[in-house]
DNA sequence: AGATCGTATCGACAGACGTCAATCTCTAAG
DNA sequence: CTTAGAGATTGACGTCTGTCGATACGATCT
């Protein structure tokens, strides 16, 4: 895991389901690194460790022994998840709190929606 | 790619949000391999193009030019499509006709939902 | 300043992954 | 039965990824 390329920073378009229009080369990329940050057993743990944590938030401290991984292992999947929008990283004192970044995954999990079911005007877009 | 283990087969809990509690590791494993299944580009493109196509449906012949691979290489992401439930295998003469699981997709973004935002009684659950 | 603690980075290594050319299997057509 | 075409499988290849131990960095405490 060396020179991660760009952020994808959420430029991935709003309201751009999937299955409605063949997804362009670029596209296709920048969901795939979100969707990378994903799909690992330990990252997914992470997330939902994190989410479901006091606050809302966590330390490194709080994640090494939940999911069973040395500190430097922690680490490398809260960068990779980081990188990918889907954490912030706040660092005070001694610590850093992680927490999880909510618009990411709803932007991500709308664009797995095949029938939009949300009532009213759309908000989005 | 050789012996997927086993098919995920939506047994990934209905309703039960990344971000509500910690997920057990066998949890993570299995959304883990459907998110894995989404996290390349060229699988992402296959899956949009496929789901954008005449009749919701496409053989191989119609995917290979719009993504640029070989044929072998087509045959392989839709095998890790369909091994993970996205897709559906039918083979009509002598062609072989891929479709979108919809209710895949949803269930995958329901999980990264983090507010339920559906109004009216929730129809999962 | 020195010691200590929480994190990040580095280097290394095994295993997984994406890709292709070659080949095989199955079906339809002559 | 032979031939031709669509798709899957195999084998090989370079690259990426997850993991760890060792180490460096930065903040706190004594």
């Amino acid at each position: 895991m060396t020179a991660i390329p760009d952020i994808p920073e959420l430029e991935v378009a709003c309201c751009a389901p999937l299955v409605r229009e063949p997804l362009a080369p670029d596209e296709a990329r920048g969901l795939a690194t979100m969707f990378k940050a994903l799909a690992d057993p330990a990252r997914l743990r992470l997330l939902s460790i994190i989410a479901s944590h006091q606050g809302g938030e966590a330390c490194v401290c709080d994640l090494t022994e939940p999911v069973d991984l040395s500190q430097p292992t922690v680490s490398h999947h809260l960068k990779i998840l980081t990188d990918a929008g889907l954490l912030t990283r706040d660092k005070r004192g001694k610590w850093v709190y992680y927490a999880v970044v909510p618009q990411a995954l709803d932007t991500l999990g709308e664009v797995l929606r095949v029938e939009h079911q949300g009532t009213g005007p759309t908000s989005c877009c």
